[in-house]
DNA sequence: GTAGTTTCTAAACCTAACTTTAGGTCAAGG
DNA sequence: CCTTGACCTAAAGTTAGGTTTAGAAACTAC
């Protein structure tokens, strides 16, 4: 059997370490797209394991599948993508994780005054600015605000 | 009517900019204890402001409501927090933020290595510990492996 | 004392990122 | 041919962190 006639979900699924039904999952959020053989059934390019690897790290950085979609969209559909092409992506990764590495430590530096001032409460703490906020993993609470003064 | 009555649930969300719904929520996760009025209504201390205060900023910082929870039992269950008991607790929220930081930036570190190498699937990637995952939000695939080199 | 606003409980619903289940099909080996 | 394991789809279940809904009881103001 030729090479050409790809991988099987569950071969995949074991070069990858994902389980079979993440994989079906991804490719419903559109991260990858395999074809259909005589029988129906996945076939995957050698390539997607790196694809696949690819998702799985930028989800360790936080990004969520829309976001990663994204990211993908970058590489080229005609060819296999090259070195090169998970190169330039990998960079914008980065920049996603610069922002995120930012934004926590802008965070502590407020944290730290806080603990100073003892305030925790007050409008005026840094920590309450709502554009401030880390929007973490998408619920929570929708804004914040401070209190008034106890006194 | 006397300060001893306390806030109403709708007083406090106005006061903290929750909604009433999160927090009869964050109650249910052990999170605030109100006591109740005759008619069976919540009654909140002014000090719950500051808790609740708290626990939004702990979510920022990426804490599960069990974390949090955990954090706040370290918190005086006899008297009003002081002001420095806000101070110690937010000493240990800053270790738990620390950590979260430091895990980026190794994870930044790593990435620039792969750019540099252009691997990205390799087993060898540091990318591919399961050691160093960020774990960011409690669901996602449970580990990670990697593909035999193509060639 | 009654209208209007809050609050109450319980249960259902929501999103993200998956997994599990049910019932059926495909592929490989003997 | 027949069995066994891998694969298929669709739908329901899971966890976190909440929101929404429904119907009833409790405050508040006039």
């Amino acid at each position: 059997m030729a090479v050409s006639e790809g991988l099987a979900i569950g071969a995949l699924a074991r070069r990858t370490g994902l389980a079979v039904s993440a994989i079906r999952y991804y490719e419903a959020q559109g991260l990858i797209s395999p074809w259909r053989n005589a029988g129906g059934q996945r076939r995957y390019q050698r390539a997607d394991i790196r694809r696949l690897s690819f998702v799985m790290i930028a989800q360790q950085f936080g990004l969520t599948l829309p976001e990663i979609r994204e990211v993908l969209s970058d590489l080229p559909g005609n060819r296999t993508p090259t070195p090169k092409d998970w190169k330039d992506i990998s960079i914008r990764l980065r920049t996603h994780l610069d922002q995120r590495i930012d934004t926590l430590m802008r965070l502590r530096d407020n944290l730290d005054g806080c603990i100073g001032c003892g305030c925790l409460s007050l409008p005026k703490c840094a920590l309450y600015n709502p554009d401030d906020r880390a929007k973490s993993h998408g619920s929570g609470p929708r804004y914040l605000m401070g209190d008034a003064p106890e006194g």
